[in-house]
DNA sequence: GCGTGATCATAA
DNA sequence: TTATGATCACGC
């Protein structure tokens, strides 16, 4: 089953509303394919299969999911609390001048712009299958909220600038954090900021703390 | 390796 | 229990 990307905001919302109360088994048969036994080997599932049921079209291409609409679909696992069960990955630490520049350029800002979250249960307690999908949240980050992206995003930022990007700890940021995203420890990607020769380093993400995403998720 | 989709595993 | 650091899968 394909499913064509959405021609308008208000068409993307309103798939998306038609999959709040299902559970994951519903969407699975409707997209025919079979749930995982496991998330171990297969952690993104959910995400990719959210992807093709709403038509996404940015493949995997550094942009917002939703190309044309300028929208990034985010699925956002809650427990049993209400909250966020994860950080949220937004995307790779690009380790070269034009990324980091300046907020404005940077593929973090791209991303942000503006998000469709996708909140489903995930309770240890309940089986994958059994799980339901929530009321989809279109967000776009306020003046306090991108101001403070923007200050965590600049401090981080300058780090790297500086040639310290291995003094970066996940802790640094109040709600945007760098932390590794590779495919091992043993991962090396090129510095192209700095010259020089050892400029390989761990490659690394940006990532939205859930103390974060929980406050969007439940002021609306 | 790079970029996407993320969750796992364990130290604190 | 939580957050950090590590890891899994896939297309190209």
């Amino acid at each position: 089953m394909t499913i064509t990307p959405p021609a308008s905001k208000f068409e993307l919302l309103q798939r998306a509303n038609s999959l709040a109360g299902l559970t994951i088994q519903q969407v699975a048969n409707m997209m025919e394919v079979d749930i995982p036994e496991s998330k171990l080997h297969s952690k993104g599932w959910f995400g990719g299969l959210l992807e093709r049921s709403l038509g996404a079209n940015a493949a995997s291409a550094p942009q917002p999911d939703f190309v044309n609409l300028g929208i990034e679909l985010k699925s956002i696992p809650i427990n049993d609390n209400g909250k966020p069960k994860e950080s949220t990955y937004i995307c790779v630490v690009q380790l070269n001048q034009t990324a980091l520049s300046t907020w404005e350029s940077s593929l973090v800002k791209c991303k942000l712009t503006e998000v469709l979250w996708i909140p489903y249960e995930a309770s240890t307690n309940t089986p994958i299958a059994l799980r339901r999908i929530g009321s989809p949240v279109l967000w776009r980050p306020d003046i306090l909220e991108e101001t403070q992206l923007k200050q965590d995003w600049q401090e981080l930022t300058d780090l790297i600038v500086l040639g310290d990007i291995d003094k970066i700890s996940s802790s640094m940021g109040k709600y945007l954090q760098i932390r590794p995203k590779a495919a091992n420890a043993n991962s090396l990607t090129k510095d192209k900021n700095q010259t020089g020769k050892n400029n390989m380093t761990l490659p690394r993400g940006f990532y939205l703390r859930s103390s974060f995403t929980g406050s969007i998720i439940s002021s609306h």
